[in-house]
DNA sequence: TAAAAAAGACCCTTAAAGTCCGTTGACTTA
DNA sequence: TAAGTCAACGGACTTTAAGGGTCTTTTTTA
């Protein structure tokens, strides 16, 4: 099992937005409309490089299809 | 039951912060110290009125001896 | 293997996140 | 009455999130 505890909570939700991305099969472009963020702050989000706010990640999570509960239960974010 | 669908992310947010702050029984300058974050900013969080960045999130939600999955594992961030 | 599409890097604004100073009102206890 | 704790609110200030432009690198696909 890969261990991402040494990862910082940045690094942990770009991880888990690629993830959920690439399973609706959008490019970081197609996220960034769909959700109303910049392509390039797409990018840099799952870089893990920004300190995202609640309402651009509530933005970003909602364009994913799936609950806020949802997108924290995975393993990156359990204890 | 109570709807909690009307409520913004950072309303939602706040109240499960009060919440758990509650639960330990600290004062809003105990859970302020506890987790470096300024006492007024914490009133501001509670209320709502704050939109948040993950980093002080974390700070806070470890301060509440919960995982960020448990955190958002609750009624507000459900669908 | 060349062209196109996607992802990443860098630099630069400005709007907003977060801090720090204080005051006020409600409630409690001595 | 006085003194202490807690929550809420405000103003001034510093720091940084968020976005935008443009260019380069990597990946995909024809």
């Amino acid at each position: 099992m890969h261990d991402l505890s040494f990862m910082n909570i940045k690094e942990k939700v770009g991880r888990r937005i690629k993830h959920l991305r690439k399973e609706l099969a959008l490019s970081q472009e197609a996220l960034g409309l769909k959700s109303d963020v910049d392509r390039t702050y797409v990018t840099d989000v799952e870089a893990g490089r920004r300190n995202v706010s609640l309402e651009i990640l509530e933005r970003l999570i909602n364009a994913l299809e799936v609950s806020v509960t949802d997108f924290f239960n995975s393993k990156e974010f359990k204890k």
